[in-house]
DNA sequence: ATTATATACCTCACCTGTCAAGGTATATTT
DNA sequence: AAATATACCTTGACAGGTGAGGTATATAAT
C-alpha cells in the first residue's frame, strides 16, 4: 500500500464531497477522478466508498437517484446539498489548521528543560 | 474539541517519537511538552497515549526505565531506540507525501468530462 | 483536618472508520 | 465460454482513540 490508511482516515467525506462540488456523479466515477487526481498512487476501498456515502447522505450532506441508463451497469448519482458545501468548507479549513499543528508536532524538539 | 481525533489518527506514535529525538522523557511531560508546542491547542488524551507507549514498546522502536525520584510520583521514562529513529524517518516521510496528496483530493475539481 | 489541585501512572469497555472478502448484474472483448 | 470492465452492495473483523474509572504522592488552600 502506497498511503497508509490511518493517515487519510477522516478525510473520507471531504475527498468525496471535493469531486461533487462541481456536478452530480458516481461512485465509481469519483474513484476514477481520484486515481487521475493522483496520478494512480490512491483509489478509495470499494467499501470505504459506499459507507461514506451511506454517512454523507444520513446527515444531509448529499442525496442520492438513480441514473436513467438504458445500457450497461445502473448507477446511483449523488448531489451535494447547501448543508453538503457548509460541511465541505468546515472540512477542508479544519484540514488546513490540522495540517499545520501536525507540521508542529513532528519537528524534533521539545523536550529540552525550559 | 479543537481538532478532530480522526485527522490526527495514526500520527500519535510519530508525535511521541519527535518528543523523544533530543533525549529521555516520560508521559506526562511530553504531554505538557505537546501542549506547549501547539500553544495550548492540542493535547494527547491519557489513555491515547499509554496505549501508544504500549505499541511503541513492544514493536522495538521506545524502551522505557522507571526514575529513581526520591520524591513526588514515580516517573517512568522512555528512550527512542535506532529502530525507533528509523521508523520516525520512515513515519514522518510518509506524512510529507500523504500530506500533498490529501491537499490535491480535497481540491474542488474533478467530475468535469474530460 | 480536609479539600482541592498538580503531578504521574494505569486499564477496560466502547465507538467508529477502514477493509478483506464475499456477492449481484450488464456489456464487451478474446 | 471465459475474461475484463463497468457498477453496485453488505458483512464481519480489526485497530486506534477515548470516556470513565482507578491508584498514589505532594503541596496549597479552606
Amino acid at each position: 500500500m502506497s498511503i497508509a490508511s490511518d493517515l487519510i482516515r477522516g478525510h473520507t467525506e471531504t475527498i468525496i464531497l471535493a469531486n461533487l462540488l462541481n456536478g452530480d456523479s458516481y461512485g465509481y466515477k469519483i474513484n476514477k477522478a481520484i486515481l487521475k487526481k493522483t496520478d494512480g498512487k490512491y483509489e478509495l476501498k470499494e467499501a470505504t466508498l459506499y459507507t461514506a456515502f451511506r454517512r454523507l447522505e444520513e446527515s444531509g450532506s448529499i442525496t442520492s437517484y438513480w441514473g436513467d441508463e438504458n445500457s450497461g451497469a445502473r448507477r446511483r448519482y449523488y448531489s451535494i446539498t447547501p448543508e453538503g458545501r457548509a460541511e465541505y468548507d468546515k472540512l477542508k479549513s479544519e484540514w488546513e489548521k490540522t495540517k499545520l499543528l501536525i507540521d508542529k508536532l513532528l519537528v524534533n524538539g521539545g523536550n529540552i528543560d525550559e
